[in-house]
DNA sequence: GACTGGCACTCACCCGTACGGAGTGCCAGG
DNA sequence: CCTGGCACTCCGTACGGGTGAGTGCCAGTC
């Protein structure tokens, strides 16, 4: 039904369309690009992509417009995503390694994605219960005071303050601290925290009461989410480029970038580091935002998916381009991380 | 010049306008408001307050409209600043005294001034530099590593590990920490800092090298003065209201809104704790910005400026409520960060 | 002298109409 | 199966007159 031809035509409308912004007709279609045939033929081609639901005209005698239906089967079966040139992977990687820290490193993803799509780009934060434990520290500051501290694969440091019920001698702590690190070293923090449960069991009843006090901190710094929750958005100032639909469709995208909890939505599940994920139109779990498509990818040192990063802009936008972009961001931040 | 009649002309028209978004006229002015007088009169008045600069028409046989110059006047002049009403403090106090954090306190106030003023909120962390000490704390990791603790009077923690040359006896960091607290205990951070790198002098000779080390990893916490870039915005979707002018003065709002440094610029040197700041038009320091007016306060406990808060939003804005909002949640804000 | 009512004038805005252009669907012929 | 031709639809724009809100000015009144 849907023959190479027919492929070619809707790949020419979305294209014209989205460099356009206005309609796309059979004559000017044949202008445009070399398909080797008629206006008159496009016309049929373009009646057949019509009843099949991938286009569609705003109304009659007006040119075509893709459809949601139109833009998946596009980026499904038609977009070969370029990989980038070496000056624009340079670029990329001499603009994430200057960064310092984390958040650093978070804040000029968010800019570089922005810059590069031109449109509102959204990272977020490395998710603490993906990384994993890279050391545990027990301090001593008093008697009955224990500074706990967490540092992460991705740098992160938690740290807690714990008041014990009875004072800790030194020996108990630094067989504590042992254990600890051989316990939960490498593993996933949310792991970390049941190895930590576990542990209980191996010290002298005596004690067990304080450190049950003592554990139940670390675990708690373990599983710790409001980092989960924590997200970057930039490149707002790209959503004047939307112009004209301008309550239909920009009002609720404000709205919906100020509620974090909506965009971790919007960006949906980080599956795999490398794989990219396109939501258009009505796929958006939003309906407010149907007018909207987003573009994003899980992101992690070595492919591992530690967070989410992505993109969102109007359906009719750069999807080869913006695909292609996400991609790359997404891997120069996971190699970031790691050197860090 | 400017007597009491044509003052409340200037009031009713600013007032008008503001809520009609449209020019207004003399007929309908006098229909709206109680002047006591003739249309006539108020054309008379009109082309008075024109020809001094308060107003303008936009096109001829239009009605008129508030020029900077004339809600300058009205501001200076003609808002006596309304106190809240005993439901809306309670309504304020209620929202931010659930804050957990510093973080959570100025999240919060960026949402509240957002939503109290229908604007565009902005909210300055509160400044390292202007918070004094609260505690010092050395801990011991390990003999030449030391963990180096700042818990600052906002609630902030900044903290570092050093590693020393060589290693340290437990008793001299013992001596550091009961000098460190007594010499900075309640000092602003920059005197603290200056108190710690005279306290080099009391140290041994053989131990100096190590402590410079340690005092200046201190020092270095205290002038750490990235908090002070960091700003928070809300309301962004306030935006959407502004409508039609779009590229006008949209745009390079948003532009300036991802641009931290910009918004401490527009946001202004915290002066005193209690005074709102009013810039109108042409008088905020970005030309792009000419549409647009900031309302701004500082904030802090007990009156004492640590940083600064405000709203951004068009010239033809409800002065007399969003500065009251303003004053309001500073006053707030300041309380609630002095309860932590 | 200050206020008022009246009057002529000026524009922006809102139709209704007309028209050109781009685009479509359909059909007959190669 | 493709193509050229043709009639039709409908958007966008331009033009023109009518309407209404608003102004400035002036002469009259308290």
């Amino acid at each position: 039904m849907v023959d190479d031809r027919k492929l070619a035509v809707l790949r020419a409308i979305v294209e014209d369309y989205v460099s356009t912004r206005e309609p796309v007709g059979s004559k000017a279609l044949v202008e445009r690009h070399t398909l080797g045939v008629s206006p008159a033929t496009v016309r049929n081609d373009m009646a057949a992509l019509e009843e099949e639901g991938f286009i569609a005209q705003p109304h009659t005698s007006a040119g075509r417009v893709p459809t949601d239906k139109g833009y998946r089967l596009f980026v499904d079966r038609m977009v070969s995503v370029r990989s980038l040139t070496t000056p624009e992977r340079r670029a990329i990687s001499s603009f994430l390694d200057g960064a310092v820290d984390v958040d650093d490193v978070v804040q000029r993803s968010v800019r570089l994605l922005a810059q590069m799509t031109r449109q509102v780009a959204i990272v977020q934060y490395p998710t603490l219960s993906r990384s994993t434990v890279r050391h545990v520290e027990l301090v001593v500051m008093s008697p009955s005071r224990l500074l706990v501290v967490l540092i992460t694969s991705t740098g992160r440091v938690e740290q807690r303050v714990v008041e014990l019920p009875e004072p800790v001698s030194d020996l108990l702590v630094a067989d504590l601290r042992a254990r600890l690190n051989t316990a939960t070293l490498g593993q996933r923090l949310p792991e970390a925290a049941e190895r930590v449960g576990e542990l209980i069991g191996a010290v002298p009843e005596a004690d067990r009461r304080t450190v049950a006090v003592l554990l139940g901190a670390l675990v708690e710094a373990f599983s710790d989410d409001r980092s989960d929750e924590r997200v970057l958005v930039g490149g707002t100032a790209n959503l004047a480029r939307f112009g004209a639909d301008f309550d239909r469709s920009m009002r609720p995208l404000l709205e919906a970038l100020e509620e974090h909890v909506v965009l971790l939505k919007l960006l949906g599940e980080a599956t795999d580091a490398s794989a990219v994920t396109v939501r258009i139109g009505a796929e958006v779990p939003y309906e407010e935002l149907s007018a909207t498509s987003v573009v994003a990818s899980g992101y992690g040192p070595e492919g591992d998916a530690l967070a989410t990063l992505g993109i969102v802009g109007p359906t009719r936008m750069d999807y080869p381009g913006t695909i292609a972009a996400v991609r790359a961001v997404a891997r120069y931040v996971g190699r970031a991380l790691t050197d860090e």
